[in-house]
DNA sequence: TCCTTTCGTATTTTT
DNA sequence: TACGAAAGGA
């Protein structure tokens, strides 16, 4: 407790009823987490198992458990629940499932999943408006994120596009019952539906969940904030964290004013401000208060440090693209043997995806190891989604969309025609595709040959499902991947042997982490099944645990938006120009206020140092455009930046002392 | 079924 | 410009 200051003292202290923390960039906040829970258990007599903390994403949730468990020693912090908002939804449906009609081992469909589902929807309906999917997806996504049902949908509908989305929303709905599944939106919205309509239930996890925790709380959308008023009811258990400044999140359905809405819906708040910042240097600090400043605010708060005052920000203005990527590789490389220190200190960050292309092919060209955050998710990766497919049928058979992925995956000779056909005797009949296989009624439908593979196949399945059941399910599963020979598979169908090895060793890797959440869950409890362990495995992203192992000397290229809760001793915020950003979308439709935020994201990721570069000229599809520098820079205090290359002449001469730096750094290497 | 060509489009992304 | 998706040909 010592080590807390006096703000962060009240915050961890304050039990009495319903707390806001408002916790600025670096003030640490997860610190005041952890120490409440640990407060809450040790001093407050609390029973862990009474106690959750939601976080959004897993890593967050990973390292939250991580620091509660260094404080909290032993068994004391046993039945603590730390977890993300859509694990905490899954472990409800979880309970229960009898009560709203899920058969266990449900399956939960990914964004990918719901696509295709709407796709095929739109297909059987003949309706032509087929690009419309994604907007429908999203549309039925915003929907069930504002817990409006498919009616209410339809009433709403502002044109025949959200006329036909609410159409498609019902029957969606309806498919994922069939199917005995819940998409990712449905993890909250579910539990905060059934929470509603019976206070029972209620009351029980109520009486479960006596102190709840929330991080983040900006970017809780509303069925996310319902839940947790819900949960809290009138004893008022709860302390959430968040910052209003860090709100990036409002185009995918966030709602920051759920920070202010507290207030309002807890007449009794108290609130909490965390200002002093222990990461930065002042003169960032002081960058990042008077940027933010231009923002309209609930809650006014300036950030200090005491960290000292620090370098002036560096504004690098280049010629192109092509340049500002070569002075930054310069720079590091420069940089990196004058202060003696190492890749992973320092981070290119940077608004779109695309731009990091350039600086990727510059960092190689002067072989500077990199990293590069996001990407595509291991669970979007073909092999990894053909074997989990796998797995989805073998703890749900109803799951006709996972079905129909591994049906011919190795090839089985069972063609669209047939499948076709089984799939409408299957509706006909009201069961699964699968179960379909099995019944006699498809003698008349089909020809012999292909009832065949067809039985072959479901006699196959079935009989794996049972030994999954009853031996070893790793070995089991593992027996089934040999059964299908999917090595020769993915030899078959990748271009390369590199790739194919890469691809095994992805399977290998899910199959590793299927076991180890096995064993996890059978910890806790230990009639813990085979089913369980793969829906767990849906949620956890495992790119992350996978890249730790990984030697991590590298520059850090990331998103804006992914930089989030990072920090770098020496940042690199590249693209500062109108239209990059702030994004020319969010100009158009008059959202700057967040792209302001994204910027005070990225200069507040900075410890030591911040360099913001900018470009007079760049490539916009294909045309060469003269760009005009961002108004953020307009928004920093001009006194504490040092700008080089601003007049026309002198960049230049910048541009050929970078130049000469580089190659006489060459040389001193060789 | 695979490969080529053409066409359209072009933030941010977690679960 | 540069990519991915969809369509068309072998």
């Amino acid at each position: 407790m010592s080590t807390l200051n006096p703000r962060q003292k009240e915050a961890v202290l304050y039990v009495d009823g319903p707390l806001l923390v408002l916790a600025g960039a670096g003030s640490g906040k997860t610190s005041v987490i952890t120490r409440k829970i640990a407060y809450l258990i040790e001093t407050c007599g609390i029973k862990a198992h009474h106690i959750a903390a939601v976080t959004f994403t897993n890593k967050a949730s990973r390292e939250m458990k991580e620091r509660v468990g260094k404080l909290v020693k032993g068994p004391a912090s046993r039945g603590l629940t730390v977890s993300t908002f859509h694990n905490l939804g899954l472990n409800i449906i979880r309970r229960e499932h009898k009560l709203l009609g899920f058969k266990p081992g449900f399956s939960i469909f990914d964004a990918q999943d719901a696509n295709a589902l709407i796709k095929g929807l739109m297909q059987k309906d003949n309706l032509e408006e087929t690009d419309l999917v994604d907007t429908i997806q999203h549309l039925i996504s915003s929907w069930k994120n504002d817990l409006i049902g498919p009616d209410r949908a339809y009433q709403q509908a502002q044109n025949p596009n959200e006329e036909l989305a609410a159409r498609v929303y019902a029957s969606y709905n309806r498919s994922l019952r069939a199917y005995n599944a819940v998409d990712f939106d449905d993890l909250i919205l579910i539990p905060t539906l059934l929470f509603q309509q019976r206070s029972d239930v209620l009351e029980r996890w109520q009486r479960k969940i006596r102190y709840l925790l929330v991080d983040e709380y900006q970017d809780t959308n509303t069925s996310q904030y319902l839940m947790v008023k819900l949960l809290v009811g009138i004893r008022g258990g709860l302390t959430v964290v968040g910052d209003d400044d860090q709100s990036i999140y409002a185009w995918r359905g966030a709602r920051p004013e759920n920070l202010a809405l507290l207030k309002t819906d807890f007449p009794s708040l108290k609130v909490v401000m965390l200002e002093q910042n222990y990461r930065s240097t002042s003169r960032i600090l002081k960058a990042a208060n008077q940027l933010i400043m231009n923002n309209p605010h609930e809650f006014e708060k300036t950030l200090w440090s005491e960290m000292g005052s620090g370098d002036p920000l560096r504004v690098i203005v280049n010629r192109n693209e092509d340049a500002e990527a070569e002075r930054i590789a310069a720079d590091i490389i420069e940089r990196r043997l004058r202060l003696q220190n190492h890749y992973r200190d320092y981070a290119i960050l940077y608004r779109g995806n695309h731009q990091s292309r350039l600086i990727e092919m510059k960092l190689q060209v002067n072989q500077i190891p990199y990293k590069l955050s996001g990407g595509t998710s291991f669970f979007s990766r073909a092999e990894v989604k053909d074997i989990m497919g796998y797995l989805k049928v073998l703890i749900n058979p109803d799951d006709d969309n996972a079905f129909l992925r591994i049906i011919n995956l190795p090839r089985r000779e069972i063609g669209p025609g047939t499948l076709e056909k089984l799939a409408s005797y299957a509706t006909e009949r009201k069961v699964s595709m699968f179960e379909a296989c099995g019944e006699l009624g498809l003698t008349q439908v089909l020809s012999a040959r292909a009832q065949a593979k067809l039985h072959e196949f479901s006699h196959w399945l079935k009989a794996v499902h049972q030994r999954c059941y009853q031996n070893d399910p790793i070995e089991v599963i593992k027996q089934m991947i040999r059964d299908i020979d999917y090595e020769a598979w993915t030899y078959q169908n990748c271009n390369s042997e590199l790739q194919a090895e890469r691809r095994m060793a992805n399977v290998g890797f899910l199959v590793d982490s299927l076991q180890r959440t096995l064993e996890r869950l059978q910890e806790d409890n230990p009639d813990a099944e085979i089913d369980d362990a793969v829906t767990r495995l849906l949620l956890i992203d495992m790119l992350e645990q996978q890249e730790e192992d990984e030697d991590d000397d590298r520059v850090q290229l990331s998103t804006l938006h992914a930089s989030k809760g990072l920090e770098y001793p020496h940042v690199y915020l590249i693209g500062m120009e109108e239209e990059l950003l702030p994004h020319r979308n969010s100009i158009e439709d008059d959202f700057v206020e967040e792209e302001r935020r994204l910027a005070y994201v990225g200069i507040t990721r900075a410890r030591k140092t911040l360099t913001l570069t900018l470009t007079r000229q760049r490539k916009q599809y294909g045309e060469l455009i003269d760009t005009v520098p961002s108004r953020f820079l307009d928004e920093l205090p001009e006194e504490d930046l040092e700008w080089f290359g601003r007049d026309p002449g002198c960049e230049v001469e910048n541009k050929a002392q970078g130049r000469a730096t580089l190659s006489s750094l060459r040389d001193l290497l060789k």
